[in-house]
DNA sequence: TATGAATGAGAGTTCATTCAT
DNA sequence: GATGAATGAACTCTCATTCAT
């Protein structure tokens, strides 16, 4: 990230503003998901935030920092918060099963999947984003692989697989339905293809799930 | 699609053009790929085809048009790629494998993932693109049920599961591989994911996989 | 002039526009001498030519080419009518003495010596430009140097002094005179001066200026 | 300079600062020669001298005024140490051609010709500043002069000429060679320029020059 | 006295579009 | 049918300036 073609290194006033910053991202992230990464002007976010748009450049220095930092908010905003419901959660099983259905219905209230996918499909055209994609995409995948190691040691699964292959099918699994539900696909049942996700977990896992 | 808010039907001039409205859709796509969708302008694809930002417009009425049109054109293009190699496999399970291997590796030469996903990502501000982006994707995911229910009818499968279900979850857990592969994860080992897949799929199916 | 540094060699439409480019390099070089090179913006030059400002970028591509443009035009305007002048005068000694009070007075009509200045202001912070310079001072020098030349094969100049260096020198001196003409000091006596330094140059080359 | 029109008496604050308003416009001069007059901003002129830019603002009132009261204080500085240099020679031939030689080469240590050219250059578009500068040219030609009529007096120059006509073209020859010397013309020979102005300047005073 | 925060004005540039040919 | 010339609209960015502290 010390790459000297990331944007963000080169944000000459990385630090100011504080609540108000955050505000401001805020308000970015909202236009960002609303009329996506590459249509948001300064003018959107000048008026979603109730700042001046050379407010805007004052803060961030270009837009495109600005955009990239909005993501890396909510980003981080939204890893944590998944953080402290995991946290609230102890049995393995019951944990792995909540990780799961979060991702697969993006129900969890506040996870805003669609600004993540903002910022990966920035990095499309931004090599210098991939490196900070991949440590996100880890971060979240510890989640799955960390619960599965705890559910071992515990003696409650049972596998002869890595349990970072299976996180990584897991992840893979869960993030894939964006697709279909993006769409609103009328052919993608949420709750059956959770029901279903499940039962091949309690299988690889050798869980037993008769009557819940 | 008849929807009088698809600017698809407002294009005044839907037909000119014969083989060479073609070749700038080729070009079109390439672009589109390489710049992404919103950052893409008429001079780009003048440059690439060869033909004057003018011409472009008075074929296609629209830079939204002409990219919207590039899109389809590149997604059918890709379908019927896909279902020529299909056709080529009558064993089911060595079709179901080659079509997971495809999805998975994204290793089927011209197989545009790039341009479905421009595409994708396009429809989140345009409503009006979803019925399309449902058809297309109920008709990529047909290719998976279609050969579930024939390798169950063969007697080769033998599952409880819907086919349909099982046909969404392969296709889930595919298209959530362009994530990790996208951003070349170093975690991500395509051709472990596939092993690991296809193990759960035989399982799933009742399939014995020699040497497995 | 090949350098990649060299704004004009970047110049995406160097031939667009016949007459009217020339009309617009017209205009645009009374308003760099009205206003100063970096002080002359597009709206300015598209009032003095009426052109609209996207016209302007269209025909020069940037700010900076349409200036150094309008510079190198005025300067071979310039040059060319000094010598269809100076064409006009056979005789060695009255075409040099023609020469000298050209360049002290500024009086030859039409001779933009501000002009040329504004052109050797910006190459101050360009150095691309300093090619160009050179070859253009080279070019002026050379009138006094082939005329004095022409004057010794004569055999009406005798000295034993390099020709080019005398041309150096009346080249200093007289362009040196811009500083107190433009100020319009009242201590500078262009014809004074000038008859003092053609005094010194019959005194150099030998002639006799008794009664003219 | 007690015109109306003159910036510089509109000065709110013409006192403020002691030795740092010095440093200031020290940093200042080296910006203006380093960028150029008409490109040179607070925020460059900050960051040369360490002091934000509103207290630039606070000091100077405008940019126009910090500007050219560096340029005068810039004039003020390379004339005293000029007139220092001078006052170690008492010859009049020795100072003549030391005079001579200094602006020829500009090879004075901190004889900053380039803020003197900008300082021109500013003056172009303001004419309130031509007073000033008349002031200047004719203070440095009076180096010239006065020490010419020292000659006069003392016995060691001859001549008919008017002295200070004859300082007019010495300033005149000298300062013009500043149009090769920035453009590093290769045919302009310092030495060989210098060697026959003072080969002229002493065929015209009547002083002879061992081994001429 | 000195400065950081915030902002409006003004400029260059990109780009789709109109129009004549 | 196809295209180049010309232009207005929209946007980012720079920069001086105002204001509160």
């Amino acid at each position: 990230m010390s790459d000297a073609d990331d944007p963000l290194s080169a944000n000459p006033r990385p630090l100011v503003g504080g609540q108000k910053r955050l505000d401001i991202l805020d308000a970015a992230i909202g236009v960002i998901v609303d009329r996506g990464f590459d249509a948001t002007r300064y003018q959107d976010i000048a008026e979603a935030s109730g700042v001046a748009v050379s407010t805007l450049q004052y803060y961030f220095g270009s837009l495109e920092s600005l955009l990239i930092e909005s993501c890396l908010h909510a980003s981080e905003r939204d890893y944590q918060k998944a953080r402290d419901l995991l946290l609230e959660r102890t049995d393995p099983w019951d944990r792995l099963t909540f990780l799961v259905g979060s991702f697969v219905t993006s129900g969890t209230p506040g996870m805003n999947w669609q600004a993540q996918i903002e910022y990966w499909r920035a990095a499309f055209t931004r090599p210098h984003l991939r490196e900070s994609l991949i440590r996100d995409q880890d971060r979240w995948r510890a989640f799955f692989s960390e619960t599965i190691e705890a559910g071992i040691e515990a003696g409650v699964f049972t596998t002869d697989r890595d349990p970072a292959l299976i996180a990584m099918q897991l992840n893979c699994l869960a993030d894939g339905t964006v697709f279909p539900a993006f769409a609103r696909n009328p052919a993608f049942d949420a709750d059956a293809f959770l029901a279903a996700a499940i039962d091949d977990l309690a299988a690889l896992l050798g869980v037993s799930i008769d009557g819940g």
